[in-house]
Parts: structure tokens; C-alpha cells; sequence
DNA sequence: AATAATTTTTAGATTTACCTAAAAATAAAA
DNA sequence: TTTTATTTTTAGGTAAATCTAAAAATTATT
């Protein structure tokens, strides 16, 4: 049984592990919001439990027992989530604090309950899978809107930031999931994206644009 | 902002108050199932806090501030309980424990939507009322089965016993919430009672017929 | 390869929520 | 009103999770 603080850095470690293969220190710290000197505390006692394998200065991996709580926790956060948008109609900009806590509560059936509740979801308010309870996630074919060429087409999927800014800012543009999109220009000067909605016309940043995940249906 | 401990605390305060006006510290270290030395340090904090007023050896109360915030984690508690057993379908007996976890998210957005999405429920599954947001609870007149004379009738309304036998053990019989009864016997051997129920007859121990609570609809 | 910069760890403290054992206050009984 | 029993508090200590400051190891740069 872990505590939350244990839990949130098991998260946070499977998170970073994404991108890199050793989890360093400083990325924990940070990520954490706290000291790389508690970092290391922290470490020491996951290494002790089994559930990341350390070896100083060279950083931490999830072991099996480590990951697979990992992914158990970002279930639990993720089901939440749809709970809160789907049952409870917060905003996906609004949900993500709440979640960070209700995804502690420990009790097997509530998850399984909630899962069958919210109809079995494949992916959170995000766009962001959803594993089952054997903890498989179905493979998603995502690619960053910035990557699109004028005239691409596709569905929106998901985003890749959850600042409540952006997704406020997605949400006033229009671009929310499952809206069809097309781009029907990139401006030379500052790589701006020209949008097509089924209604409208949108201008993005490429910084937005960058953001924004799109299951493509084909090109042109 | 008060920390899990700190809310068990005070919801345990709140309760013992209910019984005697100023609350011991023996009452709340059984409670609590820690040792009195412990609530002794966590008395000095609350009261530190404005949370109890508190004199040495003479017992705690809780102050308007305290007595507000242990009201919002019953609120919470009991919401959350009728989430579990109307829509996620868990049994009266089992809700008790994870309830006890999810009355410590802090969010007061969550819980007003929760209750809106429950239909405003003015009980929980136990017949224990629900405080409104302004913490007012609905008046509830009961009587306890085993005050009633032979051929008073009610109904189930509530009980005050919530352990996971006793309830099961009352489902068994078929006393449920909302099930209408009459005493049709007491027998003076034991003192245990005869129920009449719409479809069949039981019979109760006193025990039993203490932690049952009924609304009255008349007698005879 | 030596030096500098960065990253990580250790040492030593603090805070929270506990504990045991002993002392002090209050309440009950003789 | 003593004596005894019960309740409550204090004293002193532990474990978890954090911190700052300083030391050590690793990595990058001359
Ligand atoms: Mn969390
Ligand atoms: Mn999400
Ligand atoms: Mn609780
Ligand atoms: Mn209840």
C-alpha cells in the first residue's frame, strides 16, 4: 500500500519515462514541485519497496510492481475525469485538479464500478487513453496538427498540454475533440495555421498547433 | 485548510457532541482508535486553530468555525454514499469505507454538482440526513423499533448501526429503507419482536430492534 | 587531461501524526 | 476526608515527507 506522495511520484516517474529511458533527479523535482534533495529521499524508499530500480546518479526505472501501479493510478485519474465532464458537466479545463486527488482513493470495485458507470471510456477529456483493467491501452494513432500540410484533413483527438489557458483558448476557437478540421493554409511569416471548421475559419499559433493531437483520415 | 486527520477529527467530535456537550478525550482517542496521549496533541492543535474551544481536562466543543467544517464533511460523506449505492450500485453495507476516503476531496464545486446530479437527496442510505449546502439539515422525527407498542405500525426510515453485519444481516430479514412495518408481537420470554411486513412475518432481536429506526404513520 | 558547470547525494533540521511510560488532575469509593 | 480509581496531560521518542546548505559525482568545456 503506497501513500499518495508515493503514488504521485510513481506517476510522475512513469510519465517522464516516456520520453526518457532514465528517469534523472532534477526532471522528479521538478515535475514534483519539489527539491531534488527530497527526490532522492523519495527514491531511496521506492528502490526499498521494489517498485523502481535506482542506481545513484544514474537515475530511476519503474519496475514491473512500479509501472503496473503507475498505470492503475493514471486509470483511476483518467476515469475521473470523464466522470467530472460526462456526469458532473465541469469543463476539461477544470477537471484535472480534482482528479489529481480522487485518483488516490483506494478501493478496486469503486474503479471497476465507475469504468462500467461511465460505460467503459477508451479516452479521458483529453484525448488520452484510458486502460482497462488489465491494464491495456488501445493504440492510438495521433499526430501533432503542426506536422499537417495545407490541405490534410482530420479529427481532433487530443492535446498534448492541459493548462486550463489552452484548453480555454481551444475551447473559444472552437477546436474541441471530435471536430473535423482541415488546414487550409500555413502563413510564411510566423507559421501561423489556417484552420477550416464545418462553420468557420480559425488562425493558430504554431505553438497551439503543436498541441493540438489530430487522428488523420486520409490526405486532401 | 484542515488536513485528513484533522477533518476525522472533527467529524468525530461532531458526533460525539451529539451525545454528551462537552467531548472527552477518551471518547474520541476509542473513536479514533488511537491513544489519548495522540488526541491530547491533535485537541492543542484544533484549538489553536479556532477550530474547538478547549480546557484542560474538561473536554473539547466545537466552535461555529469547527462545527461548520465537521457539517461539510458529513455532507460529503453522505453524498457520496448515495453516489455509490444509486449509481454505482453498492449495497448499504459496503460504502461506509471508500465514503470515508472521497469525504476528504476538497472541492466545493465537485460536491454541489454532485448533489445536483444526485436530485438533491435529503438521506443517505443509512436514513442519516443530508445537511444542504448551507448546512441545513431536513428535521427527521424517529422512534426506535423497539420503543414501539404491538400494532404500531411505520416505516423503516433509518438505522443507527452501520456495520457491514448488522446491515447485511437486516437485509436478510428484508428491513430495508422505505419497507413498511407493524409490530405484531413482542414476546416476553426475550423481548424480541415480531415484525409484519407487507409479505411475510419476521422476528427480531431486541438488539436488533434497537438500531432500527422508524417513522411513524399513526398508531394502530 | 584539467577545469568548470551541472547534477545528485548527504548531513542535519523541521513538521505532522503518532507512540509509550510516567506524572498530574479529577472523580469515585471507602 | 483520605484513599483509590479513572481520566488526562506531559515528557520524550519514532517515522514520513519535506527543507537548506554543503559535499561528492558526473558531464561538458576549454
Ligand atoms: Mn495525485
Ligand atoms: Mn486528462
Ligand atoms: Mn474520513
Ligand atoms: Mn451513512
Amino acid at each position: 500500500m503506497q501513500s499518495h506522495t508515493e503514488e504521485n511520484y510513481l506517476k510522475t516517474i512513469y510519465h517522464l519515462a516516456e520520453k526518457t529511458v532514465n528517469v534523472q533527479t532534477n526532471a522528479i523535482a521538478e515535475q514534483m514541485q519539489t527539491k531534488p534533495a527530497s527526490v532522492t529521499d523519495m527514491i531511496k524508499k521506492l528502490a526499498e519497496k521494489g517498485l523502481i530500480d535506482y542506481v545513484k546518479y544514474q537515475g530511476v526505472t519503474l519496475t514491473e510492481t512500479g509501472k503496473n501501479t503507475a498505470i492503475d493510478i493514471v486509470r483511476k485519474h483518467r476515469l475521473w475525469e470523464v466522470f467530472l465532464v460526462d456526469k458532473l458537466n465541469f469543463k476539461w479545463d477544470e477537471v484535472h485538479d480534482v482528479a489529481e486527488e480522487l485518483e488516490h482513493i483506494k478501493s478496486i470495485e469503486l474503479i471497476e464500478r465507475l469504468d462500467e458507470f461511465l460505460g467503459f471510456p477508451k479516452a479521458d477529456p483529453h484525448g488520452d487513453p484510458i486502460p482497462d483493467k488489465e491494464r491495456r491501452f488501445a493504440k492510438t494513432q495521433f499526430i501533432k496538427l503542426i506536422e499537417l500540410k495545407v490541405g490534410d484533413s482530420g479529427t481532433i483527438t487530443g492535446v498534448s498540454q492541459h493548462s486550463s489557458p489552452f484548453l480555454k483558448h481551444l475551447e473559444k476557437l472552437g477546436l474541441t475533440l471530435g471536430k473535423q478540421i482541415e488546414v487550409s493554409d500555413v502563413t510564411d511569416f510566423d507559421g501561423s495555421v489556417e484552420i477550416r471548421l464545418s462553420d468557420k475559419q480559425v488562425n493558430i499559433s504554431r505553438e497551439v498547433a503543436k498541441h493540438i493531437l489530430i487522428s488523420s483520415n486520409g490526405k486532401n
